[in-house]
DNA sequence: TGCAATGGTTGTAGAAATACAATCATACGG
DNA sequence: CCGTATGATTGTATTTCTACAACCATTGCA
């Protein structure tokens, strides 16, 4: 790709394990966070676009993946149990997850999101996966370049 | 309220732009959504190690890089004028941030952050900072080019 | 001077989220 | 079987956040 002699990128180091990969790392996760993070409103217009708190949406989305017994869900979105009821229970009252006993252990329910809620879940996707305008302002080549080392991870 | 669908920030009629370059960007912005996000616990993190509210911190954060008035950190923070006014009212009480007159304009208070402050709000930082595994693992060569695209944002 | 507009504060009301105790049903090991 | 552990629910209390109305001080302009 890139020729050895870079500009001045930390450089300058010669060891096996650079010093410069953490500042590096530390450098670019800031600027992820920065562009992600920079219009947290989404979360706002998520809750406003499906009519209900952004934990609920983000419950459906979890579960679009998959379906999940009760305590999974409540690790899953990192809560305890007593508030995943509250929240599959207002979940279930839309007709958007549904609640039925696991087969292998009949003390757990397993929540499953229905057609409705997959519609809504995907509603909220579009809104929170909108990129921002510099990422598409960016050279195809570069982006290109982001969009093949960040498949790695 | 303020947040406006402000949905053509990228006027539409660029037609030179590949179609696959808003899938791309999408794909991108969801590996980095993901990093970032991944673990949201940083924020219950942060919140413990400062013994303060996340939106607290955030503010603090905000104002290391300069002073500004209510108003203005009202907008920084999304939030409206009398909850900015319940925040900094606590962390002057903490000794974090000091309350002065706006010499231009006194009914204008404006907040700067103590050195106590300062030193609370780089704590927070260095948390929130902290760049995942994953970015640490990454090949030198590939974190260095995401290094270099990510600096043209 | 008089008056509307602005910046900030106070107060209140309510939703949302977090946490904990107690209870019930089922599962599992003795 | 019996006792314990686990999954889930219900109930309650507290914190955090959001939103709105009312008020005071200061500003800028007519």
């Amino acid at each position: 790709m890139s020729n050895t002699t870079s500009t001045d990128t930390t450089s300058t180091d010669i060891t096996s394990t650079p010093a410069g990969q953490s500042d590096t790392a530390a450098r670019v996760f800031a600027a992820m966070r920065h562009l992600v993070l920079e219009q947290d409103d989404r979360k706002a217009e998520v809750a406003e676009a499906l009519g209900m708190s952004f934990v609920r949406s983000k419950a459906l989305r979890r579960l679009v993946a998959g379906p999940l017994r009760m305590s999974e869900l409540a690790t899953a979105l990192a809560t305890d149990k007593p508030y995943t009821s509250v929240i599959v229970d207002d979940l279930e009252r839309r007709g958007l997850v549904r609640r039925s006993v696991d087969l292998d252990d009949r003390r757990c329910k397993v929540v499953t999101v229905t057609e409705l809620g997959t519609a809504a879940a995907l509603r909220a996707e579009a809104i929170l996966a909108r990129p921002p305008g510099v990422l598409l302002a960016l050279d195809p080549e570069e982006l290109a370049l982001l969009d093949r080392v960040l498949a790695r991870l």
